[in-house]
DNA sequence: AAACGTTTCATACAATTGTTTTAATCGCTG
DNA sequence: CAGCGATTAAAACAATTGTATGAAACGTTT
């Protein structure tokens, strides 16, 4: 039955992304997926094809587009700091959010922190997509003199603080200690790393206040005081 | 000789860091070496004992008791400002510095990214060092009703940024066009992050703009305005 | 039911893996 | 030089790897 394939290609994400390309052997990934050894050969014609496989039916969770649907159709009408914001959740909510099996990610990071040949070329477009279409938000946000590598920097500085945290992975249950794992869901960071990203762009609006008065639990703390507003002097 | 013994960590220490521990066989190990294959069971006892060696052998890069020894020998007479643009710059200048050998990082970085269970136990030591010195100069940067969980969500937000740059590797050549590649350098990346960093904090000193009248020539462009001071309104 | 292409299975294959073994070589002390 | 421990060398080890083979089983059509 064609069901084959799809339960060798599951099993294949799930094993890639647990034990790396080369521990996970194409036996044990038959084992999991309850097919013969042959089987990969025969649908995939090979390991490596399997894998690339894999790594493509993980990859549509960058959707950089998905950011402009919350809003009007056209990017050129949105409120870009509303689709910086949108950016930041909808890339942190795809790669932490429970709704996403957590070996698609593990596998993308992989990809992403030591490309396989065999899929860098198909790997290469999809990451530019995203980061240009970051850019292009940048772009509408930054004042007009700004040089055109600071707006890479700063790019690189907001992806860099997202996929931090899918990529720690196991390193951050060991850093976080028990008592603040509950302020560390999906939503904490989100709005963190938001409020982080607007504070230095000096682009505080209405919107890490609204969060104060919003629905859900996040500021759980009545009032806190801005990041630095009145640190100690040395 | 005892050289062997240091020839095979070095060549052990670049092969793992260039292919990882799998794809990095034994046999070419030793070829790179210029030693036998039985040299690694004769000094080491296991490839796998190797590995751990070779890791213990790079980790040494992360010393955050170096932000210190910058200013005065004991922390808590050191300014916090001054220490944490240190250890922004320290941490990047070890990281992606000329003068460490490259494959260090990069096995760090794996080591980092995708724990082995060898390494695990001596890797989470050093890691957990290295944030809670971090952790120690945010306490006396950040007002003091801050809860403890913010002081590490903007931890992670500075190592973030900092990791972001050697992990992303080989992506991030194809991400910056050549253009602006001469504005990546490692003292570049150094201000971006510290200047991103203290503006999300708050902290504008005289820092950042000591930069501009600084001796490098890091500042090439005249006077670029401040991030976002004057964005453009939605 | 017969014949067909498709899919599954058990098995075998060659290649590579890490490790062991055994003998040869070296450097030294007596 | 003889003798000895330390080191190196070549070859062989068993185990695992990805893949190929050919026959059995399946469902569908004739």
């Amino acid at each position: 039955m064609e069901d084959t394939r799809g339960r060798l290609l599951l099993a294949a994400g799930e094993l890639f992304a647990e034990r790396g390309f080369d521990r996970a052997s194409a036996r044990d990934i038959c084992d999991r997926a309850g097919v013969n050894v042959a089987a990969i050969n025969y649908y995939f014609g090979g390991k490596e094809a399997l894998y690339v496989e894999a790594v493509k039916a993980a990859a549509p969770l960058f959707r950089p587009e998905a950011v402009f649907d919350r809003q009007k159709r056209d990017p050129d009408q949105c409120d870009p700091k509303q689709l910086l914001a949108d950016y930041i959740r909808i890339m942190l909510e795809h790669m932490m959010g429970q709704d996403t099996p957590s070996w698609k990610i593990k596998l993308i990071m992989r990809e992403m922190l030591d490309p396989t040949p065999a899929c860098d070329a198909f790997f290469r477009q999809h990451v530019l997509n995203n980061f240009h279409a970051l850019l292009g938000i940048l772009e509408r946000l930054v004042p007009e003199g700004v040089p055109e590598h600071r707006k890479y920097q700063i790019a690189l500085s907001i992806v860099g603080q997202c996929t931090y945290y899918p990529a720690a992975g196991r390193l951050l249950e060991e850093i976080i200690p028990d008592s603040l794992r509950p302020q560390f869901t999906v939503e904490h960071i989100v709005r963190h790393i938001t409020e982080f990203v607007f504070s230095a762009l000096s682009l505080t609006s209405s919107f890490v206040d609204q969060w104060r008065t919003d629905d859900s639990d996040c500021g759980d703390r009545k009032k806190e005081p801005a990041l630095g507003q009145n640190a100690k002097a040395d």
